[in-house]
RNA sequence: CGCGGGGUGGAGCAGUCUGGAAGCUCGUCGGGCUCAUAACCCGAAGGUCGUAGGUUCAAAUCCUACUCCCGCAACCA
């Protein structure tokens, strides 16, 4: 019988900089599903790769001085090195600068032109000039440029769109008709209710602002912009030609599948992916699954306090499968999982080292000290027996069954439940005492063999999560791995087989004092470490000013008399602010920083002339001026020694 | 009234759709065992399931109001 076919997609990459812990989950927990699909027995085709255009990279590049390509050259390869470290076992690694991709991006491009689905229109707004940047109306602030605060002009930039309206109700159609599209299922009626139902709008698939990308062929000045690039690449990877010249490859396996992508992306996976493909003719995706984020302990990253966790950072400390073994059992299907080091120590611990590690160690050790590590089933058989046997039966089952539905976290922790019920049985049967009577020999080998023929099953249903620990449990059992299949007979381990003789450690304990030492060792985090940093941030140059420019601006100290917090805002606090005689009320974004209270009797720095402006409803006759470090941490500015409030400052 | 997610024993979570004896992992305490990586096995303590109402024979679960936390958006003059 042939083998079915699966193929499924990680979302590819964005290359603006390396990729940390969460984005590498997702190749992870991609990487579990494909193996376990081929486990089961299913000719898979995983393909994982790069998002390499847009004006953000052109900037990044820009920055480190040197050409988009050798940018994005460089930040894929580090991709490419970080997802080949976790194991993952992608059959095809694409990046949107391929030149097959491209070329096929244009022809698509063209066919949906020619077809009318795009036409060109013009995005209106007002423009500023030296931003290059379209504004509406409310993003304005008092009628100019939010970014740099001069005078913007209504001004039309030509662009393509594409027109999404027209296949909104076939798309509304299939996703009613196909629950299982959109996963998990409380998705669903956030797309249709938030952009399907109020109506679609048409979406831009081009721009002139940047030249990053792939050139309209047509009309070489538009370069595709983002999505028609980029989610193209899960057809252009597998041979996809919309010129009827596809390969066999994409005959085979188009549809996908699957497409595993993060959350936060669903809308661009389930409305315009859709359409694109309606628009090209093609059939839909089976399912897209919008994973969990995973977060950073407590929530504020930062460089500083040495909690931005990379992939190849925690490999060094714990291992692949321990990383695997963390983000994949961590992550509970809908709600976003947390990783810190603490949290890493305790499941690698308690899971990986306790109920796992030692275990495997005891069993070997035992086969070894009584029968010369020959594992041999003489049928000595007892009541608790089947029990044990009766887990190690239904654990494939429950296993198979929780994957089908993509719990993976749900799926590993079946498996730990039958390491744990072997571990119970050694206790129930007490190896030990069987061999203190000669009469109980085969009761004792019996024993064993029960246990070694468990964990091999229970080993080689981890081989998806954790391929390289699995592998090493075979070894040292001296088993052979079996399909999902296999797995329906027990007893398949054959009698008379020799364990290593040599028993490893699988995973060591850990002790959290020293992980932190460590992890302390490698981030440095003293007081003093932001102010260096400080010193060295850079930002971008701002256009030369002359010193009548400067004359025009009033800075004064000013006194903080008062100050609330402004009501329906996160950010910022109301100040009443003496300058001389008068006083000012001035809105800043500094609630993060400061409390009202130790505002009070503050001299600050204060920007006097500024054109008043409303924040949150709220009138602001002035600015405070702040220096904000690379964390958004704000520190007012103020005179160095004590000034009266109204002093100007020049 | 911007959008969304969440508040369940000390910690992290499941259970909520499809009401029907509050569950899992870790931690704590007590016991057992000694093959093993101070591990393993058993038992116990510990929860007004955010608050207040309502529906029901019965509510963590359904309805209403409120409250707090977290993302995103907006506001960071």
């Amino acid at each position: 019988m042939e083998k079915k076919k699966f193929y499924m997609t990680t979302a590819i990459a964005y290359t603006s900089g390396k990729p940390h812990i969460g984005n590498t989950y997702e190749i992870i927990l991609a990487d579990a599903v494909a193996r376990f699909k081929r486990a089961q027995g299913y000719d898979v085709f995983f393909q994982t790769g790069t998002d390499e255009h847009g004006q953000k990279i052109e900037l990044k590049a820009a920055e480190a001085g040197v050409t988009p390509k050798e940018y994005v050259d460089r930040v894929a390869g580090e991709v490419k090195r970080i997802w080949d470290l976790v194991n993952a076992s992608y059959d095809k690694f694409i990046r949107t600068t391929d030149e097959d991709h491209e070329r096929q991006v244009q022809k698509i491009f063209k066919k949906l032109y020619d077809q009318g689905d795009i036409y060109k229109g013009s995005y209106e707004g007002l423009y500023c000039t030296p931003c290059e940047s379209f504004w509406t109306e409310s993003q304005l602030v008092d009628g100019k440029c939010p970014d740099c605060g001069r005078e913007v002009k209504p001004a039309k930039e030509e662009a393509y769109f594409f027109k999404m309206s027209k296949y909104a109700d076939r798309l509304i159609a299939h996703i009613n008709a196909h629950p299982e599209f959109i996963q998990p299922v409380s998705r669903k009626n956030e797309m249709m209710n938030n952009f399907l139902l109020p109506g679609l709008q048409d979406l831009c698939v081009s721009r002139t602002s940047f030249k990053w990308g792939i050139p309209v062929d047509f009309d070489p000045k538009h370069v595709v912009y983002v999505w028609l690039d980029a989610l193209t690449n899960y057809i252009t990877g597998i041979g996809y030609d919309c010129g009827g010249e596809s390969t066999a490859q994409f005959q085979k396996n188009w549809p996908a599948d699957l497409h595993l992508i993060g959350k936060d992306i669903i809308r661009f996976h389930t409305i315009y992916w859709p359409i694109f493909l309606m628009a090209l003719g093609l059939p839909l995706p089976k399912q897209v699954f919008g994973h969990p984020w995973l977060l950073q302990g407590d929530g504020k990253m930062s460089k500083s306090r040495g909690n931005v966790l990379y992939a190849d950072e925690l490999v060094d400390f714990f291992g692949v499968d321990a990383v695997r073994y963390f983000v994949l059992h961590e992550m509970p299907f809908e709600n976003d999982g947390v990783i810190t080091w603490e949290l890493l120590v305790e499941r690698i611990n308690s899971d990986l080292a306790n109920t796992l590690g030692n275990l495997v160690n005891r069993t070997i050790s035992m086969s070894n000290k009584y029968f010369g590590g020959v594992v041999s089933d003489k049928g000595a058989a007892e009541p608790v027996d089947e029990e044990l046997k009766a887990v190690a039966l239904e654990t494939p089952k429950k296993v198979v069954e929780k994957m089908e539905h993509l719990r993976v976290a749900d799926a590993i922790s079946e498996i730990f439940t039958l390491f744990k019920r072997c571990n119970k049985y050694i206790d129930e049967t007490m190896p030990w005492a069987l061999a203190k009577e000669e009469a109980k020999q085969d009761r004792l080998a019996s024993v064993l063999y029960n246990l070694v023929e468990s964990i091999s099953i229970g080993a080689a249903l981890l081989e998806p999560f954790m391929p390289q620990t699995a592998a090493n449990i075979l070894a040292q059992l001296n088993a052979s791995k079996r399909s999902i299949d296999e797995m329906a007979q027990y007893g398949l381990y054959p009698s008379g087989t020799r364990v290593t003789d040599k028993p490893q450690i699988l995973f060591a304990r850990l002790d959290l004092q020293e992980v932190l030492k460590k992890v302390e060792e490698l981030h440095p985090q003293t007081q003093e470490e932001p102010e260096k940093e400080e010193t060295a941030m850079d930002m971008e140059p701002k256009e030369e000013i002359t010193f009548e420019d400067f004359g025009k601006m009033q800075f004064q100290v000013g006194e903080i008399i008062a100050c609330e917090e402004v009501k329906k805002s996160r950010k910022l606090l109301c100040s009443q602010v003496k300058i001389g005689s008068q006083v000012k009320q001035i809105v800043s974004g500094i609630k993060s920083s400061y409390s009202p209270q130790e505002m009070v009797g503050k001299k600050v720095m204060v920007l006097v002339n500024l054109k008043p402006a409303k924040l949150a409803g709220v009138l602001s006759e002035g600015m405070l001026l702040c220096a904000e470090d690379a964390d958004g941490n704000l520190s007012l500015v103020v005179p160095e020694k004590d000034m009266p409030a109204g002093a100007e400052i020049c």
